[in-house]
DNA sequence: CGTGAGTTTGATTCGAATCAATGGAAGTGG
DNA sequence: CCACTTCCATTGATTCGAATCAAACTCACG
């Protein structure tokens, strides 16, 4: 299946290929496959060897893991034009976590293997790939910290100001997915995630829409945050 | 001041340097430094510029985030012949993290700029550090795994089995730091892990020494532990 | 319209934190 | 060598945040 254009320009931006010169970025393209997938369906399991790097070109995919009670814990939401599955292939090479698409999505599977040259071939390309590997990785010690440091209202805070942050300082929110969705994510029960939305719509810091969010108050929410690092 | 032959070894076998040729590896330990710290002294302090990865060549060190009113949360605690601070050197380059001598220790410092040059050099070396990179990637994954889908009886026992399988499979697991130390990097209070020791003993799966933890059934501990991926 | 997934609300339980006190073990110094 | 302080670990009582259980409610969809 064909892309279009919007898509190819994502996919040529994504921090995972930006760096890659036209001609490299062209041989990887014609090994690329291009899947679309329905809502609930599998992108790859836990555990499968893992073949390809994946761009999510439309849609949005989260990643998750299982306890083998069947307790899901959603590590991240990936929205389009962000890669995943990165930095798996140094390693004996399993996806470390389930994906599967939250809505109808295309994604672009890249040739790991061949990927893998590209980088053994260019120490200018690596280095820019280990930048985003320890972009990542400061990102999942600040999640540490959040999950140890901080309690539910505030990880749902800092979530909402991060939101804001990504989304051009739009103090109108979209929720990219259901919200018990996101409350997996933050690692908050929804019950509880619905409670804490209604303490801050109480206080006045937020509104909350249907599929939406409306910060009220971004100063007091940012001074809520900002009692961190 | 010098290192000893068994320091020595120790380094030039550490993750972080292994990879290098002998030429490149002594043109870095030309340049390289070595710190005496004592116990409770400063490595580095979060938000530092990066400049030097560190390995520690004897002693131990603890890796920690404070929290504004000063709760402290130990990412990690390195023991000598590991290397801590990788991955900085990529982005802007500030330590994400408080380190501190747990005991008197040595450790070398590698000349950031230094290392980053002979990483641009060789793809090879790049390929092995991002190896390494991924490994601790996987590692931070695991853990939030244990944070938010694990309580505190199941974090305990799995860093229990986690030692047993490092010190090959000895019963009898040393403490590497007081109790406190331990519970903290379990992102649990001294108090409940005390009362978990007490239940495991109860139950006859430990035997808990002064510095010591002693594993009277691995078989049940591990059958505690393998209901996970 | 139903039917069912997703969300909200209420009552209750539970794990772990907190508060408070005690009991060593390790140093320190007279 | 023995008080004396201090740090650390243990134990008990209580509190608190969030999970769980249970029930209503809402709205998109066939």
């Amino acid at each position: 299946m064909k892309l279009t254009p919007e898509m190819q320009g994502l996919v040529r931006h994504s921090p995972l290929i930006q760096a890659f010169d036209d001609p490299s970025y062209n041989l990887l393209m014609e090994n690329a496959s291009v899947h679309k997938v329905g809502e609930g369906s599998y992108v790859f399991r836990q555990g499968d060897p893992a073949e390809e790097l994946f761009i999510c070109a439309e849609g949005c995919i989260k990643l998750f893991r299982l306890t083998p009670n069947g307790d899901e814990k959603i590590i991240d939401i990936i929205q389009h034009g962000n890669s995943f599955a990165e930095a798996v292939l140094f390693m004996g090479g399993r996806y470390p976590v389930h994906a599967v698409a939250l809505k109808p999505s295309v994604i672009v599977g890249i040739d790991g293997p061949q990927y893998m040259g590209f980088l053994r071939g260019s120490s200018e390309l690596c280095v820019s790939m280990m930048g985003l590997m320890s972009r990542r990785m400061h990102w999942l010690l600040n999640e540490v910290d959040r999950l140890t440091l901080h309690n539910a209202t505030f990880r749902l805070a800092a979530y909402l100001l991060e939101m804001y942050a990504r989304g051009g300082h739009s103090t109108c929110i979209n929720l990219a997915a259901p919200k018990h969705v996101i409350a997996s994510r933050l690692s908050i029960k929804p019950e509880t995630f619905s409670r804490i939305l209604k303490r801050l719509s109480e206080s006045k810091l937020i509104r909350v829409g249907d599929h939406s969010v409306e910060l009220l108050n971004v100063e007091e929410l940012e001074s809520l945050v900002r009692v961190e690092l």
